[in-house]
DNA sequence: GCCAACGTTGGC
DNA sequence: GCCAACGTTGGC
C-alpha cells in the first residue's frame, strides 16, 4: 500500500507543533475533530506511517510548520464520551462511537514555516484545498507532488 | 473585529 | 426532502 500525505490544522493557541515537540515521545492523539469528512479521512484512508503536515490556522502567520508521521490507526475519539471535555458529544456512544482520532508523531519541524501567502503564490500548489477559498476541513489529502514541493519550501528533507 | 463560506439543525 | 436559521471556521 503506497504512502498517503495528509494536512492537518491546528490553531496554535490551542495546540501549537512546539506543544507537540513538547509531548511525550513527540506524539499525541488528534481529539476533538467534529466533521465527519474529516472523521472519514481518518477513518478509513490514515495508515500506519502516513506523512502529516502540521498547519497553524488563525495564527500569525498562517502556515505550514512541519511534518508528522501517522503512529496509531483510527480509533474512537474518547473525549466525545466525557462530559466535562469541551470536545464531549452525547450523540456519541461508547458502543458506537460517532467520532474517531488517530495519533501523530512529530517528525521534523520546518526550517522556515511555509506561509499560506507562499503556497497561494506558488503555481504548483494552485490546486490544493487548502488554497481555495472557503475552505473548512481540518483534515484533508494532499498529493505527493504537494507534499514534497511543501517539504522543499520549508528548506528540509525527510 | 468583521464577515464570507460552510456544515448542521429543525420546522414544515 | 427542502431550506431558513444558526453556529463555527478561518482569512483578512
Amino acid at each position: 500500500m503506497a504512502k498517503k500525505y495528509w494536512l492537518v490544522k491546528s490553531e496554535p493557541t490551542a495546540f501549537s507543533i512546539d506543544d507537540l515537540a513538547k509531548s511525550k515521545n513527540k506524539t499525541t492523539y488528534w481529539d476533538g475533530v467534529r466533521n465527519y469528512q474529516a472523521r472519514n479521512f481518518m477513518r478509513d484512508e490514515m495508515k500506519l506511517g502516513d506523512l502529516v503536515l502540521y498547519y497553524h490556522s488563525n495564527a500569525e502567520p498562517n502556515a505550514v510548520v512541519g511534518v508528522c508521521e501517522i503512529v496509531k490507526e483510527g480509533y474512537p475519539d474518547f473525549t466525545a464520551f466525557d462530559p466535562d471535555d469541551k470536545h464531549f458529544d452525547p450523540k456519541s456512544k461508547k458502543e458506537n462511537p460517532a467520532w474517531i482520532m488517530v495519533d501523530i508523531k512529530l517528525i521534523k519541524k520546518f526550517k522556515t514555516p511555509v506561509t499560506l501567502t507562499e503556497m497561494k503564490s506558488n503555481s504548483k500548489l494552485t490546486e490544493m484545498r487548502l488554497v481555495q477559498r472557503g475552505n473548512r476541513l481540518s483534515v484533508m489529502p494532499v498529493n505527493k507532488k504537494e507534499f514534497d514541493e511543501i517539504i522543499k519550501m520549508g528548506g528540509i528533507s525527510l
